[in-house]
DNA sequence: ATGAAAGCGCTAACAT
DNA sequence: ATGTTAGCGCTTTCAT
């Protein structure tokens, strides 16, 4: 004797074979029909897309993509998240590659070339159409960024470039937005300058470090060595530096510092000392971090612009994709910094 | 006559299949091979990998994950990259999800219903095997949510939660947070203390009040509604809230603000008011950005602990995928935070 | 305007 | 220990 038994029904996931079945066409007609494909008449188009509707239809983007061999992802890879600077640039990225149907895939490096390979790895097996990097600080060589260009995918550097590599860039004047700010200083009247640097090997710091030296040069100022301190640039890094320049006994009149963070706990030790800011020194920091306009006296800072230069990688996505090969090399995109000048640079 | 030509080599991507070809085994072979399958001898193995290694090849995962139904990928939601909280946060879902094999997938939200919608949708469509979330401020039906437990796929909500969802959840102990700060400015003697709170729809927000009342109380002192101020906690926050409060004219003689740039803002305007801090009105922020220990004072605030939070999130995780079926509840994962106290709030 | 059939690259149940 | 075969869900060429 055989009876019915309810089998506890997995909910199995829906394809377009099931609302073929329901609707009584073909696989092939629904999966047209879902892709707006003119040779399916409207009729035949909106009945499919109602039982999708109601089927809770959502198509398969591993199925499709393995067969098309695109994936309509692309992937970021940055140093870290806890930059406002980078969590711009996303977001810049994001809302111009989303209103083409493209998601973004992120992954964080650490600034260390391990996980920055990692992370590639990942995005290549995740076959995304094509990859946007700001490379760690600890990167020194590029035989992983080079397997991407191998692959014929799609690679945009931005930011933080590497001279080694040739590819598309998007990157910020830094050499203006340091001459700038050095050039802000002097007409405020200082003229031992310390400059907090950071690592010389990363592009930006690099031309930070020459438009610098430009603007002193510019109004006849020699370069002292003893006024540049190189560092990691991180939280701590702008105190240890003005104690060594007062270990050292050098004397300084402004600070530019290639980061906020840098400035701003330098700004904190020369309080803590009884420098009057910007009276005694004039500080001025990079990046336009939010914190910058809350501490006092509000610093200024360079404005890199960050959600433009997000967008300004999109389109430039978008372009590469329209392309059947890859062209080795295009005009780097170069975005101008804005000074803001703030209370902790104005003397006057 | 025939003429070899010399066909403009398509560099095709490496399959298994090529492998198999020249190493004479067979596709399933060097799958399993590849994947240390044990019935596979070692020499096989061996052979095989070099192969593998020689030809450059790398699995394709999107076939794979077809295949299977798993992609090795989790996806993240958040409100924002802006603040080092969520920074953090990412990174200890990263350090293990990596060792487990997984990559992490991270959407931003803006805070906004849509945003999230869409980021889900994104992500189910990648057929991600869990997701995270952190919702949004401005998220207040769930019905996006509820789509990814319908689909049985794994879910954890951290940090923000909402009641009206059950699921896994891995939160801090905001009551508690909130409770030590307030009762740390009681202890210093403070008696009217200003609290900035966030939009108390946020599950986090809430808990803060709470706990910022059980204080009051704890201590016998009545809640006074003037001087709580209900914002949306962004930067320029603290500043009209201050204002306010002279407007007015409600005394103050300590701040807990939810959040850390709230709470410099209002210190910030204080200064300017030549209120002394902490002497005249002791402050107390939340969350422990890396910028509050560079203003000054320095700011006391209450740590999350959140790359352990992030850790959490993956470790739940891996225990969720290990399930058959998902289970409906599991307690939620509630975190200890830590006071942190600087200057800000030393009257003593 | 719609259908049939093949195949993207991989894995796994079922052989042997 | 290795091979055979089928199929994940989709797109697309070729038919009609």
């Amino acid at each position: 004797m055989n009876r019915i038994i309810k089998m506890p029904q997995l909910k199995k996931r829906i394809t377009i074979h099931d609302i073929a079945a329901a609707s009584g066409f073909t696989a092939s007609t629904v999966s047209r029909a879902l892709q707006k494909d003119e040779r399916i008449s409207d009729a035949t188009r909106i009945l499919i897309e109602s039982f999708a509707e109601q089927m809770n239809y959502r198509s398969n983007a591993v199925a499709s993509s393995l067969r098309t061999g695109k994936s309509k992802m692309i992937g970021v890879v940055i140093p870290l998240f806890n930059r406002t600077f980078f969590a711009s640039i996303i977001g810049g990225i994001e809302t111009v590659m989303k209103q083409a149907g493209y998601s973004v895939m992120i992954c964080q490096s650490n600034d260390e070339y391990e996980s920055e390979k990692e992370a590639i790895r990942a995005l290549m097996q995740a076959r995304v159409d094509g990859i946007a990097i700001s490379v760690a600080a600890q990167t020194n060589h590029f035989d992983h960024i080079q397997l991407i260009k191998n692959e014929q995918i799609p690679l945009i550097l931005f930011d933080r470039t590497c001279a080694e590599m040739e590819g598309h860039q998007v990157i910020i004047d830094d050499f203006k937005g340091a001459k700038d700010a050095t050039l802000h200083l002097l007409e405020q009247g200082c003229r031992k300058i310390a400059y907090f640097a950071g690592l010389q090997h990363l592009s930006t710091q690099k031309n930070r470090t020459l438009g610098y030296k430009a603007a002193l040069a510019e109004k006849g100022i020699a370069f002292d060595d003893n006024l540049m301190i190189i560092t990691h640039l991180k939280e701590g890094s702008g105190d240890s530096a003005v104690n060594l320049l007062y270990e050292k006994g050098i004397e300084f009149d402004g600070i530019f510092a290639a980061s906020d963070y840098s400035a701003v706990a330098a700004m904190r030790n020369l309080q803590k000392r009884g420098v009057e800011i910007p009276k005694s020194v004039a500080i001025v920091g990079f990046s336009d971090e939010p914190f910058t306009a809350l501490v006092t006296p509000a610093l200024s800072t360079v404005n890199q612009h960050t959600n433009l230069m997000g967008q300004a990688v999109a389109n430039l996505f978008m372009t590469l994709f329209q392309k059947e090969e890859q062209p080795s090399f295009v005009n780097p995109i170069i975005l101008a910094p804005e000074l803001i000048i703030r209370a902790s640079s104005l003397k006057k």
